[in-house]
DNA sequence: ATTTAATTAGTAAAGATTACTATCTAGGAA
DNA sequence: TTCCTAGATAGTAATCTTTACTAATTAAAT
């Protein structure tokens, strides 16, 4: 059984509530890849889902976990982490600042914050290792994509 | 002419000292790809690097421009940003939260922090488009990472 | 100039994600 | 309930990104 499960079964009605709000089906494969990701307390990759769900629907395809995911993930009823789009890339910038990212065309602007800079670092997070930067991501929607529909 | 060439010449600088200390060969390959680096203002991919150093390199291969930019990415010279490990992840939290990520494993771990989520959103960030939300991304070693060498 | 270990070009391989098509099914209508 | 249909899935292929490999080249120390 799962650790909380209670947590467990708010975060699956969450999930299956936002599926149906949106109107599209709610099938078998969809509700299986929810209970997965409502039964974990990690940051999963699709290969991860898949081989859970799997588990329990040994025919469920990987494509069809892609699909799953990124609809929850349109949705905003999960968040996409790690890599937001396809391709890794780097700034020659190594002065302290922060990034405006777009959701949606993954362009990024850089923008520096004094108030952010004086923020200590929480302690929790000392808790997990050993801190080299910290840096803030604002998400949004950049200026060409909230208005024109121009790639 | 670039737009700053003081700008642009300091930053080139920084990056070829930076691969002298290091010991490693100063190649052509390598100083183009650091000038390609300097004369930039955004978060170039190794697609617009490669695209760029080509343009006065035209026997330059794919492969040399990512271990390239690996290595000063490696020495600390320029930051990865964007895709950090291969695969992207979930994140099933909706809940306001931050992340604690490995550099080295790409484990990563939530927390949450009240002084993080008072600082209001900076002026800056709003001019570049619709905001949806800040978060923290700390750097670091994980435990794992920090002492035992296992994966 | 010679030597050598590091680096590169070109290509192949691996890995991750998306696209495609025939088949199937959730959910509404009769 | 049964029928119908738009939407979803399984299985696979294709695409895209990144890494690996090898023979040839080259920086830089001797």
């Amino acid at each position: 059984m799962p650790p909380f499960p209670d947590e467990s079964s708010h975060h699956l009605k969450r999930l299956t509530d936002g599926l149906k709000r949106a109107g599209v089906k709610l099938t078998h494969q969809r509700l299986e890849v929810c209970r997965e990701l409502a039964g974990v307390t990690d940051h999963p990759d699709v290969e991860a889902v898949f081989h859970g769900v799997r588990a329990r629907v040994p025919t469920i395809s990987l494509d069809t976990v892609y699909r799953a995911l990124a609809l929850l993930a349109d949705l905003g009823l999960i968040g996409r982490v790690g890599a937001l789009q396809g391709r890794m890339r780097f700034d020659p910038n190594m002065t302290p600042h922060h990034h405006f990212v777009c959701a949606r065309c993954g362009a990024m602007h850089d923008f520096t914050s004094a108030a952010v800079d004086q923020i200590p670092i929480p302690d929790d997070a000392h808790a997990f290792g050993h801190v080299h930067a910290m840096q803030v991501e604002i998400r949004g929607l950049c200026r060409r994509c909230q208005f024109g529909q121009e790639s």
